[in-house]
Parts: C-alpha cells; sequence; structure tokens
RNA sequence: GCGCUCGUAGCUCAACGGAUAGAGCAUCUGACUACGGAUCAGAAGGUUGGGGGUUCGAAUCCCUCCGAGCGCGCCA
C-alpha cells in the first residue's frame, strides 16, 4: 500500500499533466483550516498558459479522479485545497494495519548503496567528533535498507601511514604483552599519547619509526605482525563500542585504508592513462578545474607525493574505483565531517574524470556539522581535550538513571538499568539525529534527556505510555495494530492523528532524498505530539462504546508500532515500561 | 586573498520556491482528585543579519555588503 501523500499524488498528477506536459500537482501539507494537503501545481500553469490561476485550478479539479480518497476546492487564488475523506482514512488505516511494512512499499529501483561511516583510527581513541558520523551513517543504513535498497557498510578506519612507524615502535619498546595489556582495557588514547610523548622526545626513536614505516610498507612480516596486533586490538575495543550502542558496524565491514594499499599503484596508472596526471614540485596531482587555493592558482588533489608514498587522495580515489566497480555502488555515501568538503569534492570530480563514477551513479558527500559546546566553540573538556565517545555514553546513561530513578517507577534493578541504557543512548543518539546534520549543533545535557520536546526520552514516553493503556486496560495489544479491528477517525485529534500515520512512508522518502535523518525525527515528534493531543480529547478505555473504544485501541497500537519501528530505524530502543 | 558552510523568537532548533515563517525551553494566563501531571488549552515573543534582483509567489534562488566558523600542495 501507500501513504496517503503518495496516493494523492497519484490521483492528481493526469490531471496536471493533462492541462501541460509533466505538470507537477506540487503537493503539500496544508496548514488551511479544512484542508489537510494542498496542490499549488496551478499557479506555475497559470503562468505558463496565459490563463488565471483559479481557472486551471478549476480544470484540474474537474479531470481529477479523486472519487473515495478526498474531496476538493478551489482557491481563488488558485490553491487546490484537498480534504481526505474519514472513510478513506479509515479504509487506509485499516490495510496499514494489515501491512507489517506499515505503507512503505519498497522502492520501485533498489539502489546498491555503500555507505563509509564512523572511521575511527586504529590506537586512539574515538572522541565526539566520531559521535555523529557514526549515528547518522547508522541510521541512513537502517533507513535505506528498510526502503529495500542494498546497503553496504563500510568502515573505513585510519590503519596505515606515517603514524604506525611510531606506534609499532612504541609498542615494541613497551613489550607486546603489556602493550596490549593497555589497550585491551581500552586506553588507547593512553597509549597513543606515550607513543608521542618518547617520539617527540627522542631522535633514536624518531629514526626507527621512519625506518619501521618503510619496512611496513614493503611488507615485512614481522612488522605487520605488529601492526596486526594494533589493528586487532583497537578494533575489539571498537566493536565493543558499537555493540554496546547498537551500531551495525562489525569485523566483516572493516574496510579500512591499508585495504586500498595494493590498488594505489593502479589508480596512478589510471590516471596517467587518462593524461590527467601533472607533475608538480615533484609531487603527481591532477588539477580538476573549478577548483583555486590561495593567489587562485589551481588547486592540485595530491595523489603521489615527491618521496614516491602515497597520499590520501589517491587512498580515496581507489576507494571510488572499489565502490563503483568492484561492489557496483549506485551511491556511495561518504558520511564525513563538512570540513573535508572540498577535498571530497576534487575526489569526486576526479574520479569522474578517469571513469570511475558510471553514468547515473553518484558519489556523496554527506556532510557532518561539528558538535559544539555551550561556548559554541568545538566541543571539548574543561581542559581543552577532545571527549571520548564512551565517556559521554556513560554519562548519558548515568544522568538517564538518576532522572529515571528521580520520577520514581516500579521497575527492578536490572530492568531499571537495562531501561537507563536504552533512554541514555537514545537520547546521545537522538540529539545528534534530530537537527540538520550538516550543520553545527550545540551539544547539551539538559536539553537531550528531556522529557519534554524533540528528544529521545519524549519519544520513547509516548511509547510506553500507550504500552500502559493496554496494560492498564487488560487488553492484549497484540489483537491490535493489524487492521482486525475497524477504525472510525470522527474527532478532529483522530483526524490529526490518522493522516500522520499515514505519513510514515512520506517521511522516509523524505529523509533519503537528502540522507537527512532529522526529517524522519521531525516526523516522530509530529507523531507524538498528535498522539498526546488525542489521548487527551478521546477517550479510549473509557470509551462507552465497545466499538469506539476498540477503533481508539487500533490507533494506539499503531502509533506505538511506528514509534517503536521509527526509532528503530534511529538506532533507538523503545522500552515497554520506564 | 580564494573557496565552502552558516546567520530564523531571549535560548536551542524546524520549515520539499507556495497562502498568516513553526516547535520545544524559558516567561505569562488558565484547566483537571488525572485511561502514566514527564498533562492539556491559550497568550506573548519575528523587518528570517542589511540592501538590491529574479519570480505570480523568496527564509529558501542570484548579486552585494556585514558578521561567524571551517578549508586552501605533499596529514586524514
Amino acid at each position: 500500500m501507500a501513504g496517503i501523500f503518495a496516493t494523492l499524488a497519484d490521483r492528481l498528477r493526469p490531471a496536471f499533466a493533462a492541462v501541460a506536459e509533466g505538470a507537477d500537482p506540487v503537493l503539500r501539507p496544508s496548514a488551511q483550516a479544512g484542508a489537510d494537503f494542498q496542490a499549488n501545481g496551478a499557479l506555475p500553469l497559470a503562468k505558463r498558459t496565459g490563463r488565471p490561476p483559479a481557472e486551471v485550478a478549476a480544470q484540474v479539479l474537474a479531470a481529477a479522479d479523486l472519487d473515495g480518497v478526498a474531496t476538493a476546492e478551489v482557491h481563488p487564488k488558485g490553491f487546490v485545497n484537498l480534504r481526505v475523506d474519514d472513510a478513506h482514512l479509515a479504509t487506509a488505516l485499516t490495510a496499514m494495519g494489515s501491512d507489517p511494512r506499515r505503507g512503505v512499499d519498497p522502492v520501485a529501483r533498489p539502489w546498491t548503496v555503500v555507505v563509509d561511516y564512523s572511521a575511527p583510527n586504529v590506537a586512539k581513541e574515538m572522541h565526539a567528533g566520531h559521535v555523529r558520523t557514526t549515528f547518522v551513517g547508522d541510521a541512513l543504513c537502517r533507513i535505506a535498507g528498510f526502503a529495500g535498497h542494498h546497503v553496504v557498510r563500510e568502515n573505513h578506519i585510519g590503519d596505515w601511514g606515517t603514524p604506525f612507524g611510531m606506534l609499532i615502535e612504541h609498542l615494541v619498546d613497551l613489550g607486546e604483552d603489556a602493550a596490549i595489556g593497555e589497550l585491551s582495557v581500552g586506553d588507547l588514547d593512553g597509549f597513543y599519547k606515550q607513543a608521542r610523548a618518547a617520539f617527540d622526545a627522542s631522535p633514536d626513536l624518531q629514526e626507527r619509526a621512519r625506518r619501521r614505516v618503510v619496512m611496513l610498507q614493503a611488507g615485512d612480516a614481522e612488522t605487520l605482525r605488529l601492526w596486526r596486533v594494533l589493528v586487532d586490538e583497537s578494533m575489539r575495543y571498537f566493536h565493543e563500542v558499537y555493540r554496546r550502542l547498537g551500531v551495525g558496524l562489525g569485523p566483516a565491514d572493516v574496510v579500512g585504508e591499508s585495504f586500498y594499499n595494493d590498488l594505489l599503484p593502479g589508480v596512478v596508472d589510471d590516471l596517467r592513462a587518462g593524461g590527467l596526471l601533472v607533475e608538480s614540485d615533484g609531487a603527481q596531482c591532477v588539477f580538476p578545474p573549478g577548483f583555486t587555493g590561495r593567489d587562485g592558482d589551481p588547486l592540485p588533489l595530491i595523489v603521489q607525493k615527491s618521496d614516491g608514498g602515497f597520499g590520501y587522495a589517491a587512498t580515496d580515489l581507489a576507494a571510488l574505483k572499489d565502490r563503483f566497480g568492484r561492489l557496483g555502488a549506485d551511491r556511495a555515501l561518504y558520511v564525513v565531517g563538512a570540513p573535508q568538503a572540498q577535498h571530497f569534492a576534487m575526489c569526486f570530480a576526479v574520479g569522474r574524470m578517469v571513469g570511475y563514477v558510471p553514468e547515473g551513479a553518484e558519489p556523496v558527500h554527506v556532510q557532518i556539522g561539528n558538535m559544539l559546546g555551550s561556548d559554541r566553540k568545538i566541543f571539548r573538556t574543561r581542559s581543552g581535550d577532545t571527549v571520548k565517545l564512551i565517556d559521554l555514553v556513560d554519562e548519558a546513561v548515568a544522568r538517564a538513571a538518576a532522572a529515571l530513578a528521580g520520577r520514581g517507577h516500579d521497575l527492578g534493578d536490572d530492568e531499571a538499568a537495562h531501561v537507563a541504557e536504552m533512554v541514555g543512548v537514545g537520547a546521545l543518539k537522538y540529539a545528534d539525529l534530530s537537527t540538520d546534520r550538516a550543520r553545527e549543533y550545540v551539544f547539551d545535557w539538559d536539553r537531550m534527556l528531556s522529557f519534554d520536546g524533540n528528544s529521545a526520552p519524549y519519544l520513547q514516553y509516548a511509547h510506553a505510555r500507550i504500552q500502559s493503556i493496554f496494560r492498564r486496560g487488560g487488553v492484549d495489544g497484540g489483537a491490535f495494530g493489524r487492521g482486525a479491528t475497524p477504525v472510525t477517525v470522527a474527532e478532529p485529534a483522530e483526524r490529526a492523528l490518522a493522516l500522520r500515520l499515514l505519513g510514515l512512508d512520506e517521511a522516509i522518502d523524505a529523509a533519503l532524498a537528502t540522507w537527512s535523518p532529522h526529517k524522519l525525527c521531525a516526523y516522530l515528534y509530529d507523531l507524538a505530539g498528535d498522539f498526546t493531543t488525542f489521548f487527551e480529547h478521546c477517550p479510549v478505555l473509557r470509551a462507552d462504546d465497545p466499538a469506539l473504544r476498540a477503533s481508539r485501541l487500533e490507533l494506539c497500537a499503531l502509533t506505538a508500532d511506528v514509534l517503536a519501528s521509527g526509532l528503530r530505524l534511529l538506532g533507538i530502543e523503545a522500552p515497554e515500561r520506564m
């Protein structure tokens, strides 16, 4: 089944096309009294046909088959106002109830979507900067997967390059067992800082590190073994964190920088064969058109450094080749910080020039804005250090536990702890997901953990509250929300809730159109708001008429299910009680 | 200097080129011995940084100025 928006658009499109080929109905939700949607498409057509907007609108309306779906009227200005029939809402809700996908049809043409996200560095702690790319990337994977796309998750870990000379030598100096001990308790920052301090203080170590990098790149077996120790210990820790956070990245998804190492010479060959490679100051560069740096000079993408080593641009080009070539991606998402916009724009331009990106396919930099402190500066600790991701998680859960305990509940200790984890982690995720991903946002504990406003706890609470209706009424919740109970839509609050429920597919479309999870968040928040209004105005358990009571229980069950499903698509769990 | 992103209510954020720019918090006013008060209803709060332009219609697109953040050759 399709949602209400798609249904109306399908009904209107032929009528608009009859006036002018390919004309868009420009269907929008309406804030007008008495109207649920408005079609604005007559206004641009009036201009094209040289006729008054209202006349065009009337012609469209006469041609539109809205029978059984909605009634419409033309506003003198040319807007077509649409009000969905109550009977149609009722039947559509029944269809939604019996549809396990809740009205979200699988996309007609599934894509292979490669999603590059999280990307921590080996032997370095994940910090606040990784929070958002991890959560946004994971949510996009879930949403795209649910919509029917084939999703390939890739964790582009930083597991290669010059720092590994230093890290490996530090591992040797420390002794392997001691080093592993340190890494295995998750103290990656401690290890890295020690290594950095020793490196800075010792010219001898610097020299050994240089030699070690050469050995690593030459494939020396012992060096590779030591490197592998660092990678494995780090990944073991990262995967523990992912598991705790419900992030769908595992060992099979690790495709780090080192993976592309063998492909780099081929990239250089491709560029050279394409006549794109230019030597500049001893480095092999490509100058994609349209990019200038200081003094307005053309800006190079440095593929091979003057010392013969490969730069990160080479790795990113190899990744483009691999994702669109070997993996057959239709879309390759790079869920990476906004500051790297120019770098990716250049890589994508070069990737197209060299033929790595097929016609119709598209690499997308899913830009992630910085998390800011209350001072609107980059989020840091008071002492100026980066904030460890795991510390944020622990604090979120602790704060959630305190908030839950503060209001009193009848949960046992185990369940209370479990719920605190769901609420704390959910609050952290939702705060990241609910604002436009590309924009910076101010991190605020109180706001994200508030039970009011656009927060995870509010949505989780709305869900738990519905569950309690079924418990309180001694009603088997599983019997509702399956389309087996007829729904009547009469009260304004019922209509509003019904319309919202039937908008799930549109919300998911909107989120995927721009790879923006916050559009789904906004939908869920609106849904929760519509539910509380409904719940306030429409007695459920106390409804006199058994049929009305059942109808409202059906609405409750559908709402609870859409809330829980929607939150799940964001990677957030919805407790039954809290 | 060049480039990218951004500037919306006191604060934090929405708004797919469409009618009167919406929420939450904070402020103020009301309601109910409550199907979970973590409630509901309402008020107030805006020249969408300034100015110009395109358009039937601009927070949204273009130009310009002001302000903020970020990037700009061998780190990723």
